[in-house]
DNA sequence: CGCCATAGGGTATACGTATACGCATATTAT
DNA sequence: ATAATATGCGTATACGTATACCCTATGGCG
């Protein structure tokens, strides 16, 4: 029983034959015995690990994290132990050099990317993992840009959906609070989709009642205070986060207006927290769980040099009590 | 410039001249050039990683994680990469074996365990870590049971903190919703804090109003329901977590209970939700950046044969509406 | 009965780094 | 001035595995 024989029984090779496999698992199991991972991968330049990389714009909290993502965690790192590979986590600032480190130094066989944020800035590192042959995954807007492999949820699908349904409930004048600049190409989408479902019903989108905002309830609650300022009436809010709903119903609230019989509110993402505010939100659910099998599905698929193509995930329209009217 | 000489220079030994280092770290950046994670634990025995093992009981969903937890991710992963280790990510169900999993196979330096469950039926794991001599430090109860080394919240100072409110509002019979038992000794600690403090007013705390519930919604309006029930009359819940605390609002509510004019409430852990209730509500936060730095580096402390010992971090009340009279 | 294919497993070696050791040259002590 | 030390770097080797290659039995086939 040499060395490679006991390397080529516990890896599965079919070149060793039942009984001297079988004993060989008893005896490594006896003596607590391993593989040695590091001088595995160092010999087979295969480390059976995927880096998650979590980027985001710097917060002023530099440990939070966007619950958005967090959940998505459970599903990547399920996925990851059913394929037999580990999981390797980082959360960086975008200014980090984080496309260079990770793939160079041997420590994982991929990468899965996430994260909002400024998507200009890091367009040019994405680029450069592209030309080193990095295989990576993101997540994101699944509109094609060409950079790499890109699993997404169908953002237009779903702000067509939620227009769809304020329309659906006698909204003429629907806002929308959420960038809508390239510089966040997801909530472009979720705008481009409401926009889409409004001309469709015979409606003019106003763009006086699109307003900028990042996602946080700060940033939401100062869109809608800004879109009530401008005086401009509507009956309903399309928002691109639940987040920036939140923070638009408490500027709704102090405002004195009335939820939903004078404006009908639909956040996204459904957060815990959206069943528990007053009234509770309607949102657009995302398919996080198949988000994570997707992501891992997909870049184990581009590591093995399988054929990987970009992934739509469906949404799917939760009613609760602000659109319920 | 031989081999060993570059990897002297690029690690920062003293052995090598300036003027080579600098020479070196030049042409390896020309180069893209880094060290290989894998020869280099292979050879000197060292990861410079910590394995971060998230167990819970089994859930229905499997993929869902306790946002608790999540929570801390944030801090750890951060402090990890201040301290220049990589952080390798695992959410086990407890039947697994993971604590022979990471430690043998040479993946990580050491181990974070965090998790609520079941405590008895991992002792003996927790067990079976110590004698293999693996380095871990695990979140929870702080009260010696001698196992390892533990970082935690002052439990029993934070259930003082909550009980000392009640009765400061002028609250005398408070009931307790929470496993007091000793399968989850953090519950048990916040108990016997709220105790301590009811016997420090001169008051009794009855048994009768302890009602067993786990960390989940479900659990809370349960135990609430059976409190109602019961017949026994209270004017102040503590609940041993915010899920428990929402849960028991909702069975108050429908009750048709007034909160906080007829039960006043205080949740734990301060999650997000708990500002959005209605209404507000009052709970104890933990210190969960603090959790992250103190776990990371009490781990580390152990990897490198320095003392560590237990570490306590305080908590704070935070005052919201559910307790305001 | 001789031939070849095949299964099963052993031998030798390479993966890229860290470290013990040795050997110059430079520096200081005597 | 000579011996003693320190500094800076090269040589040789080991870490534990995976893989290319080779060798031995065994069985099938003519």
């Amino acid at each position: 029983m040499s060395q490679p024989t006991v390397s080529r029984a516990l890896r599965g090779s079919k070149s060793v034959s039942a009984a001297t496999r079988a004993n060989i698992e008893r005896i490594a199991r006896e003596l607590n015995y391993t593989v040695d991972k590091n001088a595995s991968s160092l010999r087979s330049q295969r480390t059976h690990t995927l880096a998650l990389l979590f980027f985001e714009d710097p917060t002023p909290d530099e440990s939070m994290i966007n619950p958005f993502f967090l959940s998505m965690l459970g599903s990547i790192t399920r996925q990851c132990a059913l394929r037999g590979y580990d999981l390797l986590i980082s959360f960086q600032q975008m200014h980090n050099d984080w496309h260079v480190a990770y793939q160079d130094s041997h420590r994982s066989d991929g990468i899965i990317l996430l994260g909002y944020g400024d998507y200009q800035t890091y367009r040019a590192k994405l680029e450069h993992l592209v030309e080193m042959d990095t295989k990576f995954v993101r997540w994101g807007s699944v509109s094609d840009d060409g950079i790499g492999l890109t699993v997404g949820s169908d953002n237009v699908g779903a702000g067509r959906q939620a227009g769809d349904h304020l329309i659906e409930i006698g909204r003429r004048s629907i806002a929308f609070l959420g960038d809508a600049s390239d510089h966040a190409p997801e909530f472009q989408d979720r705008y481009t989709g409401l926009c889409e479902a409004m001309r469709a019903a015979g409606l003019a989108p106003d763009p006086a009642l699109q307003r900028d905002a990042v996602s946080s309830e700060e940033s939401g609650y100062a869109a809608a205070r800004a879109l009530l300022a401008a005086g401009k009436p509507f009956d309903a809010i399309f928002a691109a986060s639940d987040l920036i709903a939140i923070g638009a119903m408490r500027a709704l609230g102090e405002a004195g207006l009335h939820m939903p019989r004078d404006v009908a509110i639909i956040g996204f993402d459904d957060i815990p927290a959206a069943g528990l505010t007053s009234p509770t939100l309607t949102t657009v659910m995302q398919d996080m769980k198949g988000a994570g099998e997707l992501l891992v599905d997909a870049l184990l698929r581009r590591i093995d040099g399988q054929p990987a193509e970009r992934r739509v995930l469906p949404t799917r329209l939760i009613e609760r009590q602000s659109t319920a009217v």
